[in-house]
DNA sequence: AGCACGCCGACT
DNA sequence: GTCGGCGTGCTC
């Protein structure tokens, strides 16, 4: 008897007959209800329950396990900690080729592209025209085994082409080699990078470490460091990055360092390359994984160590469905399977800082800004004193201005696209409203629409009021698009580049833009979030953020911690030693206390602070927290549900559950949302009610008809 | 989640 | 008289 979990939003596992003894780990068809499904074997004993007859699994299809007991053991835990249900977790670990039904095969086992005989003396000129296969045909015979990650680099399509030169006997797929850390040596440490790599070094077992550095203080090079060492006594290392953006930058390092390019996953790989990589990471047969979010569920044959980059990025949780958040997977792993996980950070999470505090973490600083960096200096810019026209304050017109007389770049940073986010009818004061959402349109002058950030809905920009018919619509607020106006006009010579999610076309077009900055082709940048991440520009000694207010009052639990990111990152961007950057912020409070450690860019100063905001307001991490929320057609459905399912079972002490209330955007796409929040002082109160409450849940009829979840350590209780 | 079975309204 | 609405129950 095997006992297999299903696909579906069920919480438990299904026992089935197999007349051959089946090894847990392998996939399985089975019966299920009126339909045949694929399931995975969680694990394999002789004992037959005696009062149901049981059904029988149609078919294994795989031949070997694609997962340890000891994973599968892993993943259950998983499961029961974020009281999600097994085979969604279980299938969330799957990369998608695998989901079906087919043995993934030869297909998946790693391929390397090799010249054959043929191609060793085949002569490029006979190309001709065809600049891809020359292309391809130059790196296979610089790489002498060119890697499918490699491969993946040269850019899309390349795989066809490669497949038209082993059609034409040129290239043999050939197995992918270890990683043969021979690659360029790395630069000369300093002394706080060496020290820090040697107290990884030395840890014996799982061992959390927060790597604490600012842009540029060197934390990617003690990955590397580590990473090496791990490889080269045969082991495997696992490496998060928050955004598909960050990886062909690190991916590029990692392959000149170690000789060959690491493993990449992520969701813009196709599900064949995914497969592939997939399997060399279980098999073992790829020393280095880079990947985002999902990759730390990827099994390895022989973990060396975990490193998440970026650890407090809002990209490692998971925000539907299996609500997990990768670095707390991946910690959880790290202690399972007794490897050292390495978080790295400009601006640490405050779980993580407080464990690092606690001692739980060992804290590794870097403090040095390495050579070639200074901290730029930070100035505020009072907009109750200095009214701006368009979202500009003169200070940053004449900021930017001298700038760019100095032939030096600026860049402008604004979370909100769009031209303006309120279309305003000063006569009946009409503001365009969604009628999916609680969330007001925003004008988009350029394709001259209204549209809803929320739900996506789009409508023409009206030329008069709808409601009274009068010509006066005012366009209220600043978007990206209003900024980049605004800036043509004052600076007609300027050379000004958006970068938002409108603007970006092609698949291309914000590499394209990178590469225009850093090759001086860009006077001022104009952009969103995308703008802020990991990017070098050299000339760069400007960084404005245009409003920085969003995060300082009344709104959600981890607005500081975003806002403190969100600034760091912005001035990350700014200066060199040659060229002193500065960053300037338009704020209308100016004397709220979070610009004192902000101004200074100093994170433990701003840390202590939002830790003892956290702790009176008892927040995470001074609480343990699940929220859970609604969704209905109706506009008390949500809530009256909510309400009901709370009354099924009572709160223990130590457990206290917050009032149920409409959501903060109350009605999104049409659902009218509504949300509860519970938190007790100690984690084991919280789950063990939860696991009592649940299957309550269940039972109660009306579960069905309402969308409901329960996400345990909520990032957000605003989303 | 699906897919069955079930019991009530408008159609050849 | 049946076709089909979606309520509720179950899936080894």
């Amino acid at each position: 008897m095997v006992h297999v979990a299903v696909p579906l939003p069920l919480a438990r596992l299904f026992a089935y007959q197999a007349s051959e003894p089946l090894p847990p780990g392998v996939r399985v068809r089975v019966p299920f209800g009126a339909r045949v499904l694929t399931g995975l074997v969680m694990s394999a004993d002789g004992a037959e329950p005696s009062d149901r007859a049981l059904r029988a699994v149609i078919e294994c299809l795989d031949s070997a396990p694609l997962f340890t007991e000891e994973y599968l053991r892993f993943l259950m835990f998983v499961a029961d900690y974020y009281h999600h249900p097994v085979g969604e977790v279980v299938f969330a670990a799957l990369p998608p080729a695998l989901k079906g039904n087919r043995d993934p095969g030869d297909r998946l086992r790693p391929a390397g592209l090799a010249l054959t005989a043929a191609g060793q003396s085949f002569d490029p000129v006979h190309f001709g025209r065809a600049e891809r296969k020359r292309r391809l045909f130059a790196a296979v015979r610089e790489h002498e085994i060119l890697t499918p990650a490699t491969l993946g680099a040269l850019g899309a399509g390349f795989a066809r082409v490669a497949k038209d030169l082993v059609d034409a006997g040129l290239l043999a797929r050939v197995p992918v080699p270890a990683l043969s850390c021979a690659g360029t040596p790395g630069p000369a440490l300093r002394d706080d990078q060496r020290s820090a790599i040697e107290s990884i070094r030395a840890a014996q077992g799982f061992a959390p470490f927060l790597l604490f550095g600012v842009t540029g203080s060197g934390k990617t090079e003690v990955y590397l460091r580590v990473i090496e060492e791990v490889v080269r006594g045969g082991r495997q290392a696992l490496v998060l990055v928050p955004e598909i953006g960050l990886t062909p930058q690190l991916v590029a390092r990692f392959a000149e360092r170690l000789g060959s390019a690491p493993g990449v996953l992520h969701s813009g790989c196709t599900p064949t390359e995914r497969a592939r990589v997939w399997r060399a990471a279980q098999t073992g047969h790829a020393p280095v994984v880079v990947g985002t979010r999902s990759a730390v569920f990827v099994p390895l044959k022989a973990p060396g160590i975990i490193v998440v980059d970026e650890e407090h990025d809002p990209s490692f949780k998971q925000q539907d469905g299996f609500r997990y958040h990768a670095r707390d997977v991946a910690v959880l792993r790290g202690q399972r399977a007794g490897v050292p996980v390495l978080l790295g950070s400009a601006t640490p999470s405050l779980e993580s800082y407080r464990h690092a505090r606690a001692g739980r973490y060992t804290l590794l600083r870097l403090p040095d800004r390495g050579a070639g960096r200074v901290q730029p200096a930070v100035r505020l810019i009072d907009l109750g004193a200095e009214p701006a026209a368009d979202g500009l304050s003169p200070s940053l017109v004449r900021a930017v201005g001298d700038t760019l007389r100095r032939h030096e770049q600026a860049l402008l940073f604004l979370n909100r696209r769009g031209f303006s986010p309120v279309l305003l009818c000063r006569d009946c004061r009409w503001h365009a409203p969604c009628d999916h959402c609680d969330a007001r349109l925003t004008v988009h002058a350029a394709r001259q629409q209204l549209r809803c950030h929320h739900c996506g809905h789009e409508g023409p920009l009206p030329a008069t009021c709808p409601q009274c018919g009068g010509s006066h619509l005012m366009r209220v607020g600043e978007g990206t698009e209003r900024i980049e106006e605004a800036l043509r006009r004052t600076f007609p010579s300027a050379r000004i580049a958006r970068v938002d999610r409108d603007s970006m076309t092609a698949r291309d077009t914000f590499t394209e833009v990178v590469r225009r900055v850093q090759a001086g082709e860009v006077d001022i940048l104009v952009g969103t979030q995308m703008l802020a991440k990991g990017h070098d520009f050299p000339r760069l000694t400007l960084a404005a953020v245009v409003n920085a207010d969003q995060g300082l009052y009344g709104s959600d639990f981890r607005a500081d911690e975003q806002l403190f990111a969100q600034i760091m990152q912005v001035a990350g961007r700014s200066g060199r030693a040659d060229l002193p950057g500065e960053v300037w912020i338009q704020t209308h409070h100016p004397s709220h206390p979070l610009w004192q450690p902000l101004t200074q860019l100093d994170y433990e100063g701003f840390a202590e602070f939002a830790l003892r905001d956290r702790e009176l307001t008892g927040f995470p991490p001074y609480a343990f927290c699940a929220l859970l929320r609604a969704e209905a057609r109706d506009a008390q459905g949500a809530q009256t549900f909510l309400r009901r399912i709370l009354s099924l079972r009572p709160l223990p002490p130590g457990l206290t559950a917050g009032a149920v209330l409409p959501a903060n955007m109350a009605r999104r796409a049409g659902f009218y949302r509504a949300q509860c929040l519970l938190s007790a002082e100690r984690r084991a109160v919280l789950h063990a009610w939860l696991r009592d409450w649940l299957p309550q849940v269940h039972g109660l009829p009306q579960a069905r008809r309402v969308r409901w979840s329960v996400d345990v350590d909520p990032y957000s209780l605003f989303f």
